[in-house]
DNA sequence: AACAATCGTTATCATTTATCAATGTGCTAC
DNA sequence: GTAGCACATTGATAAATGATAACGATTGTT
């Protein structure tokens, strides 16, 4: 089975043979990385792209109070921008979640696989466009939903993610995250978190039980949400 | 003078004559329109890119429960992205805030001129990344930061934007923007936006008259915000 | 098996922010 | 000049969320 970044582009637009094996090449020198373990701080210089092929990542940053924003979150497939070597530092950290599969990629590879790449290349900006539609609507739910809202538009978020690259298994997939990186990726505190939570259970719309999420009413959900998976943009665009 | 796209650009790496006169003619074609006028709105299939020559832009959401966020501001020089011409639809609406002068330019003719003058697509590169830094700015804000940091911070991003595009005379700038605005964009009440900026008036922070923005202490105001301009992305990378 | 550490759960109380309501102020159209 | 309108301002009250604390459950380690 192709790897979760190929998977990923894939489901952004049709690769060919010719794409897939070129895609392979690039993410051969995948590492394991430990759980917890940041990738690149705040203020470290910016180095080679990387992809998670395995495990998740979060994006974040700690503030001069202590307190955390995690800001994304990456699942297998996801990778960091593109021309992030660009940039002189960091504005953020990114670290990995739970143990993770990463492979690292030179820009100027990557820039030059996507000039042969037609498909890639399109699959690409697709991806990143609809990471910046993530960040947005993250904005929007900070700003405009309520916590419980919130909390279901996430999960939303994360199963539709999911699923995009086969990760879901009959009704719920595995949600490696604690109330705590739930809270500090919502801007709640844990004990909210944990009132929201148990607010949807009772509810019958969710329960995340062991590390695992578990959607019993996929439409309940969604609702509570008000979620519109337009951002995610799963729709191609047709031809003219 | 070069219009404000190219003092944009410009600030994020030195441009030579030959790529200031060929985004003299990209933007030729500007066209001006009126204040709260949509440029684009959420579910359109999205055509060229824009770019905000003169006047103010926000980008926004309405939600089903007819509240309003507002994602991001579009100053004088901003662009929206350079690839939206990949999607299907638009996950957002983009409107002035108040007249404008707006250039469109093909994303093929784009993509062209980046090819031939790599201090274009350098510069449009970091454009592009601090946009997506100053998307989670606002993230971390909502999430993290109190209301009155909010408010500051904000003033404090949009202080250093106008900066750099010399739009700031003395210790102010124009401030097109409504307490309802400022509301939107940091999800707060209109009313909670009043009685903070007044506390930031009785501490001789900052002071919005008349729609000018006067920042009588940056220092303080920076203080009260939790500053780090870091994500404006203002260094240059160094060579090796 | 014992222990420590982390996480989840619940209750109580404090704080922030929203909501509602009323009034003021400056601007535009006629 | 005046009516109408959008926006700013302020106060009173309600609702949502945060802070703190205590305890139980789970997990990993020795």
């Amino acid at each position: 089975m192709p790897n979760a970044f190929i998977r990923k582009l894939q489901s952004f637009g049709s690769l060919v043979e010719n794409d897939i094996s070129a895609l392979q090449g690039l993410t051969a020198n995948a590492r394991n990385v430990p759980a917890r373990s940041d990738l690149i701080r705040e203020g470290d210089r910016p180095g080679p792209m990387f992809v998670v092929l395995d495990g998740w990542a979060q994006r974040y940053k700690i503030l001069p109070n202590g307190t955390r924003q995690i800001v994304a979150f990456l699942l297998p497939g996801d990778a960091c921008d593109l021309h992030v070597g660009t940039l002189a530092e960091m504005d953020h950290s990114i670290q990995t979640v739970k143990a993770a599969r990463v492979a690292t990629i030179g820009s100027g590879i990557m820039e030059r696989v996507m000039d042969h790449h037609p498909n890639i290349q399109r699959a690409m900006y697709r991806a990143q466009l609809t990471d910046e539609g993530t960040l947005r609507a993250w904005i929007v739910s900070m700003g405009r939903r309520s916590s419980i809202e919130r909390v279901a538009h996430l999960m939303c978020e994360l199963y539709l993610r999911a699923s995009r690259i086969g990760l879901v298994h009959g009704e719920g997939f595995e949600l490696p995250l604690s109330q705590i990186a739930l809270a500090d990726a919502l801007g709640m505190t844990p004990v909210h978190v944990n009132r929201v939570l148990k607010d949807l259970r009772t509810t019958n719309a969710m329960e995340v039980r062991r590390g695992t999420m578990i959607i019993a009413n996929p439409v309940a959900l969604a609702q509570i949400a008000g979620f519109d998976e337009n951002y995610l943009h799963r729709r191609m665009r047709q031809a003219n």
